[in-house]
DNA sequence: CGCCAGATTGATACACATCAATTCTCGTGG
DNA sequence: CCACGAGAATTGATGTGTATCAATCTGGCG
């Protein structure tokens, strides 16, 4: 179904075949979203890096479609998911030079593209957007706040019991969680190794907390046991 | 549940006396400085609470002089610190009913306070404020995003490395770093235990790569040595 | 002087990482 | 159609970095 060609590390180095096509002026109603006529589309395949931490920061994206992984990466290989980001997020907005971290695409993705230097002139002349853009980041840093916590002070099992609710939560999907990354993108996402991922994955299954038959489907049996183990802050 | 029950956090309790201090408008030069006009002064004593997560979120802060730090507190004592700010940091800003962490003063700090619904007011009058501030939120991202690398991937020295070359570059003082808060807060930062940090920095010192005679003041005597240490992104 | 909180140091425990197979799935080419 | 290979996931055996438990030391202060 899907191919797989190149692992999470090596797909940033991999040829990127990107395809960027300007859209035409999208649909006008204004008033509902601010930002709908400014932007291009763009769509990455699957594992594709959509830019690289340190590159110049020219345009900042909003996800339409697919799920976006930001992270980074030291020297030597060890890599930090901050985020996996879903439709309606916004992405590479900065007031520096460069991008804070690297974009990558989790699966096929489609996205919205704005020009940063469109993008500031569109804030000004319509403060309602700037506005909008200081709800989503105001958003994004309390999440970022709430992931320091899961990373500076959870146990594993923790770690992937709030992981888990907190994908139930954005698919509202009763008790069925369709997870778009592999479990090293866990791992990473949870400060893990790949191996810790699975073996607290299966221990809940065990437990009879969670079930899975394919590792990207897993449905919560006992939110209630889940909610207990993630503790409430 | 806010109130502090356990050793952890014992700090809180100190008895101290808070000063509260409602200001008159002060001055009035515009233009310099777009949040000038229309704060309010406040003053709390070390270690005392500014507000808690949860809180209705009626306020948002500027630090104009001390530190201040921000926390997350699990129900079983685990503390967060997600952040130091010191002069000119914002905090409390959030499109969400309650703060989304706690804020403590690390020293006696003076702080200038906004009220939500008059900063709301000003930012539709001054857009220019609106991206003041989208400016700062996305620097507070940034860093936010440079900790969650720190927590999951860095070894304990590589925590300490980093933080102090960080505090040292906020406080420019060539290799002098004078640390405003006490282990414990640096260890809840860093997402260690005192112990841990309290044996990592000896090591750096019996190394020879800082000094210090009194805990709260380091000298960074190999920088060389500890950037290589705190191992650039 | 004696107390106390903070810092340090030491001994030991454990959660998770690391190293090492094995299994499973799926796409691919013979 | 099936063996093959490759990446992902799982499972097991072992190692280790840091936590935990437990003193001891230090400096400030009533």
């Amino acid at each position: 179904m899907h191919a797989y060609t190149n692992s999470a590390v090596s797909a940033a180095r991999a040829p990127m075949a990107m395809h960027l096509q300007p859209v035409s002026a999208a649909a006008p109603r204004a008033g509902a979203d601010p930002l709908e006529r400014l932007g291009t589309a763009a769509k990455f395949g699957r594992n594709h890096t959509i830019y690289f931490e340190g590159d110049e920061a020219g345009h900042c994206y909003r996800v339409k479609s697919g799920t976006v992984r930001l992270c980074k990466v030291t020297e030597d290989g060890r890599r930090q998911i901050a985020a996996f980001l879903t439709a309606g997020d916004l992405f590479g907005w900065t007031d520096h030079g460069g991008y804070g971290f690297s974009a990558e695409a989790v699966t096929d993705v489609t996205l919205e593209k704005f020009s940063r230097a469109r993008i500031e002139d569109a804030v000004k002349a319509f403060p309602a957007l700037g506005r909008h853009v200081l709800a989503l980041l105001s958003t994004q840093l309390a999440s970022a706040h709430g992931h320091l916590l899961l990373l500076g002070r959870m146990t594993a099992a923790e770690r992937i019991a709030n992981f888990l609710l907190e994908l139930g939560r954005r698919q509202r999907n009763d008790g069925a969680v369709a997870l778009a990354m592999c479990r090293k993108d866990i791992a990473d996402y949870l400060g893990l190794t790949v191996e810790t991922v699975s073996r607290t994955m299966n221990a809940l299954k065990r437990e009879g907390i969670i079930a899975f038959a394919e590792p990207e489907n897993v449905r919560l049996k006992q939110s209630a046991a889940l909610e207990r183990l993630a503790m409430a802050a």
